[in-house]
RNA sequence: GGCCCGUUCGUCUAUCGGCUAGGACAUCUCCCUUUCACGGAGGAAAGACGGGUUCGAUUCCCGUACGGGCUACCA
């Protein structure tokens, strides 16, 4: 009997969807379709001074892009609207409300100077950050100090406060993480987290809890960075729900740098000179760019593909998985507890062995718009197909399309000839002159101007090695490409015999 | 500082007490290719340390070290 899921992408729109966010919210699907589960997409635009205009519009772009397509009505009407947790101020109040009523929670008075005094008062070398706990909360200016009547006054008054959880002074906390296993906290370890902040809006503590209730959350997934954080939610889900009704955690590891260490951070990709975003993203607010995968030249397949075994494997040896068949094998018991460090090189592997993988007809469509992208014009669709096939094994990036099947479109601007200039003669121009003289007699194939090359230049006794260079040079400018006779075949007699000219004239 | 989590080749990882520790990326050598790649063959390369438990520990337990995360009216 498979257990009816329900998880939820919680994307915070506060800019970008950097890898870690894109593989949270891939594991989150996987793990859906794998249970035939409903997914829900959130968004999480609590904190409204870090909020950006257009990020929902471009996470929905890039989980498109990825294949992984949530449905874009969550965002607009379904059973739990609404789904933007700005829009879902007023329910929160409610539940801040019902903790205090029940003695779990209280008003806090405290300004931010005042709490900045208390922090550098209490600062002791041993105890660098004090904590607004269940001993501070004693000292400060709150519902639990103040007394009933001054409350009401400072309330009437319109005095801004925010409501903190009140953290019991000796209380095991523990839970089971689908990942770590069972995580234990002490309550007098941590500290009076806000709820709900002065300007009405909750904080991600009391928004997740509720929200996961009200969506009928089954098991939530999210980064270890939540860890520490946790024991504040299964109070909170104590409290309001009842522990039977939580969700199952998980807790992801963490993406690393790859140099040095720490969290993957968008500084990083700039630094280090790979992306860290999904697809390119430019912040509305600071005009600050960031390149994607997709713009860098990476298949959605071959990137979805890299970011689900950076923190799983299916325990065979097998690397390349198709999205379907991650979504079959895809087990939470085989994502690993520790985190990764991001290798860009075997990302761009990924990508070079699902290039291959692919097919012309898969390529076609990417290739001709990266192609015409950089001004070439192609009209000639069976010629493109049979260049993709030619070329499509030396390209790790699908931009890497531009070099190696440009000069199959367009008659190389540069020709180097410097480099066999050397050794030229006039045995060797007569030789040229004379290949393509007889090339209109000849049939149009690789094999047959092949041999009637090697043919000609045993006539005229000159050995082949010489000529190869030369010809590749004439054809497409430079010591590169695939075999020059499949070129050849490929731009034809004309365009063959006017390369040739072409070169001979600056010989 | 405190709390929590983690620790196998340079990197990503396999191993669920029997290991001559396997694979992949990167690297090196050779082969193939009258270019550059692709491809093929091979090499070098790892269990943080110290204690237990056990006939036997990379695997289980405890310490230590190291790394990371958190420690905001950010998520």
């Amino acid at each position: 009997m498979t257990k009816k899921v329900r998880v939820r992408f919680a994307p915070s729109p506060t800019g970008g969807l950097h890898l870690g966010g894109v593989r949270t919210v891939l594991y989150n699907y996987l793990f859906a379709r794998k249970h035939g589960g409903d997914f829900i997409l959130r968004i999480e635009d609590t904190d409204q001074s870090r909020y950006v205009q257009g990020a929902e519009e471009y996470i929905f772009e890039c989980l498109k892009w990825c294949g992984i397509e949530p449905d874009e009505s969550v965002l607009h009407g379904g059973e739990f609207a609404p789904y933007r947790q700005s829009e879902r101020k007023a329910i929160y109040n409610e539940y801040a409300e019902k903790l205090v009523k029940d003695g779990f929670a209280y008003y806090a008075f405290d300004t931010t100077e005042e709490l900045e005094e208390m922090r550098a008062k209490f600062k002791t070398h041993d105890n660098p950050t004090p904590q607004y706990n269940h001993e501070i909360r004693e000292r400060m200016r709150n519902s639990l100090t103040l007394g009933e009547e001054e409350v009401h006054r400072l309330m009437s008054a319109g005095s801004p406060y925010v409501v903190r959880i009140k953290m019991p002074m000796n209380e095991e906390i523990k839970f089971t993480d689908m990942i770590r296993g069972e995580v234990n906290f002490h309550s007098s370890l941590v500290d009076d987290k806000v709820l709900l902040k002065a300007d009405g809006m909750p904080t991600y503590h009391l928004a997740v809890v509720v929200d996961d209730h009200l969506m009928k959350i089954s098991h939530a997934f999210r980064g270890e960075e939540w860890l520490p954080s946790a024991p504040v939610h299964i109070l909170l889900w104590k409290y309001l729900f009842g522990l039977e009704n939580m969700p199952e955690w998980a807790h992801l590891p963490l993406i690393l740098k790859p140099d040095g260490n720490g969290k993957l951070s968008k500084r990083d990709g700039d630094r280090l000179g790979f992306p860290v975003f999904a697809m390119d993203w430019t912040d509305p607010k600071t005009g600050e760019k960031a390149t994607g995968f997709k713009e860098r030249g990476f298949l959605p397949g071959a990137f979805v593909n890299m970011l689900a075994m950076l923190g799983w494997n299916d325990g065979t040896e097998q690397e390349i998985f198709t999205l379907d068949e991650l979504c079959e094998k895809f087990s939470l018991e085989r994502v690993h507890k520790s985190g990764a460090k991001f290798d860009y090189e075997k990302a761009k592997w990924f990508n070079h062995e699902w290039i291959k993988r692919n097919t012309k007809y898969d390529l076609r469509s990417t290739v001709y718009e990266i192609l015409s992208q950089r001004g070439i014009e192609i009209n000639d669709n069976d010629k493109l197909e049979k260049v993709i096939e030619l070329v499509k094994d030396r390209c790790t990036l699908l931009t890497d399309f531009y070099d190696q099947a440009k000069f199959f479109f367009s008659t190389p601007e540069t020709v180097d000839v410097d480099s066999i200039k050397g050794k030229w003669n006039d045995d060797k121009t007569a030789f040229f002159k004379e290949w393509i003289s007889s090339l209109d007699s000849l049939e149009w194939k690789a094999t047959s101007l092949e041999a009637k090359f090697k043919e000609l230049a045993a006539a005229k006794n000159i050995k082949v090695g010489e000529l190869m260079l030369p010809l590749r040079i004439m054809l497409v400018g430079g010591k590169f490409g695939p075999g020059v006779f499949d070129i050849a075949e490929i731009i034809g007699t004309e365009e063959t015999k006017q390369r040739v000219e072409k070169a001979l004239r600056s010989l």
